[in-house]
DNA sequence: TGCATTAATCTGAAAATTCGATAGGATTTT
DNA sequence: AAAATCCTATCGAATTTTCAGATTAATGCA
């Protein structure tokens, strides 16, 4: 088996053209610099040097042998180069999914910051709900995931971001009456409105109702944040909406924002990853930036 | 230190994504392969997989590495291959060293043969005087000489490659009577012209004269047979000519040739090489072919 | 909870590599 | 000629590396 001593010991001999000076530059013996070159030779069943009184001559084998054996040798230092090059906090391809009830808000303001921020980062985004996210972090075609918590962390390691309140909406016109702020037996199930199975937000919501009743709930799935305000605009009836959302969706849609009474309903969101991966500095970064912009979108919705 | 093991046994589960297959694909055992992973992933300071229950999956690093290190990989591969195809015979570069005297008339046969009977070859020339390339050899500068044998073989192989007779030229209206064939005593050493010192033929030239009157001898070097032959057909003297040259030069000057009585004088061409060369098969070729085209040029001289 | 899978760890043995000493070959010096 | 010198190969012992097999630890699955 050819091996990278082999080569580096022939790389020395071709260089001094002695077997003892190269020993001395690879610093070894000289006896030990002849067998792995004998070793070689053999091998590769090639005569590599002339060993004559006048110094050692490579042949011609020899020196096409050690045209190559120079190529690899300095792809070996690259490669050890650029392999212990530490690569800094957030610089290359980072693949991060984030669920539907949060992307909307949060990525338009996240992305830009963390260019900003980490020049050399490049992201990947996917939205999808929490269950497919969890199982793309597994199978590593995502190295992070922005989700409501708690959630099944088998293998996974989270960090809490920041603590998103819920607010009912209903529409600008809706004749019944609330108090403000709203408990939570005065909520309706009858007339909220949740998304389709598998978000995180319609179990939420769903948690947040008094849990009589639940026989009677409207069975109508929106598919997203947006589509649910605007039936909620349209009269059909009310839903929970994450503080997060609201400076967005207030202005695009006629409804009315009614804060709930202490303790706050809210969902906690946290960043997800694979326990194994070695990118712990990174999560850490990414954490920050986050419930930075989080904090900028709510108070900017508060103001 | 980096290996090309730890590479291979990388490789390996990189594309098995999981140990022990991965340790079946280098045919070595589970630890092992584990072992080599830990001990390459230590000395480049970097996490190269994440190991996880579901399999193996590389870090950002881990696949920069394995890009690398398959390049590598590769090129080794393409190393042994190419060391281990046995170059034929007379394949590739070779640099000969041939004597001016011979050289004017031997080479002009002897590439085009050569190239015809080995297409592969690729011929490097060097006309220099014997001492000159017999430097060379040693110094690796060239593969083979053509000289005057014999020679000090000092770490070298030689190799008789054909026998050169002598003759004497003279003007074609040369007053000299002369018998014919001549004896060497006859020779007069006043009207030698030589070639200038180092030369080979001048010593033979000298040799063959009779020792006597030595003292007399013209001075008047020439650098080229064919300066010394113009010379002696102007009349300024005559000279000794080597049957090969014969062909060429009484073409082309106004001379005699006159031969010399038994035991005809001659110079022995032989090839010479360094006899750490490990190219036995290419020095045969090669004297065989020279074999081939002197006889055939003195043959034609003779038609 | 036990069972299966997977990678890491431990252990002792085998293989490779090393060094120091020395031999063999040739050249150079005396 | 003999001695001294230079250079690479060889030998033997010590060290290091690498290995297989058994076991352990961690995790996932039923």
């Amino acid at each position: 088996m050819l091996t990278l001593r082999q080569m580096r010991y022939f790389e020395a001999l071709a260089s001094a053209r002695h077997f003892g000076k190269a020993a001395e530059l690879v610093h070894v013996s000289q006896p030990a610099l002849s067998a792995q070159i004998m070793e070689m030779e053999s091998h590769l069943g090639v005569k590599l040097v002339e060993r004559s009184r006048s110094g050692v001559l490579l042949t011609r084998k020899g020196e096409e042998v050690l045209a190559r054996t120079r190529a690899i040798l300095v792809e070996v230092d690259q490669l050890e180069q650029s392999a212990r090059a530490s690569s800094g906090t957030l610089e290359g391809r980072i693949r991060i999914g984030v669920i539907p009830t949060l992307a909307p808000y949060l990525v338009p303001r996240l992305v830009p910051h963390l260019r900003r921020v980490y020049p050399a980062i490049e992201i990947e985004l996917k939205e999808s709900v929490t269950s497919r996210l969890v199982a793309d972090l597994g199978d590593g075609v995502l190295d992070a995931v922005i989700a409501a918590l708690p959630l099944d962390t088998d293998g996974l390691a989270t960090k809490p971001l920041f603590s998103d309140r819920f607010y009912m909406a209903m529409a600008d016109n809706e004749r019944t009456i609330l108090m403000s702020p709203l408990t939570e037996d005065q909520v309706d199930v009858e007339q909220l409105l949740l998304l389709e199975e598998g978000h995180c937000l319609r179990d939420q919501a769903l948690a947040v109702c008094s849990t009589a009743g639940k026989r009677r709930l409207v069975s109508f799935g929106a598919t997203s944040m947006t589509t649910l305000l605007q039936m909620v605009a349209n009269g059909m009836g009310m839903t929970l909406i994450p503080e997060i959302a609201i400076s967005t969706e207030a202005a695009r849609n006629a409804i009315r924002i009614v804060p709930f009474a202490a303790p706050e309903p809210a969902r906690e969101i946290g960043l997800v990853w694979r326990r194994s991966s070695p990118r712990e500095r990174d999560m850490d970064a990414l954490a920050t930036a986050i419930s930075d912009c989080a904090d900028d979108i709510i108070r900017a919705a508060a103001a």
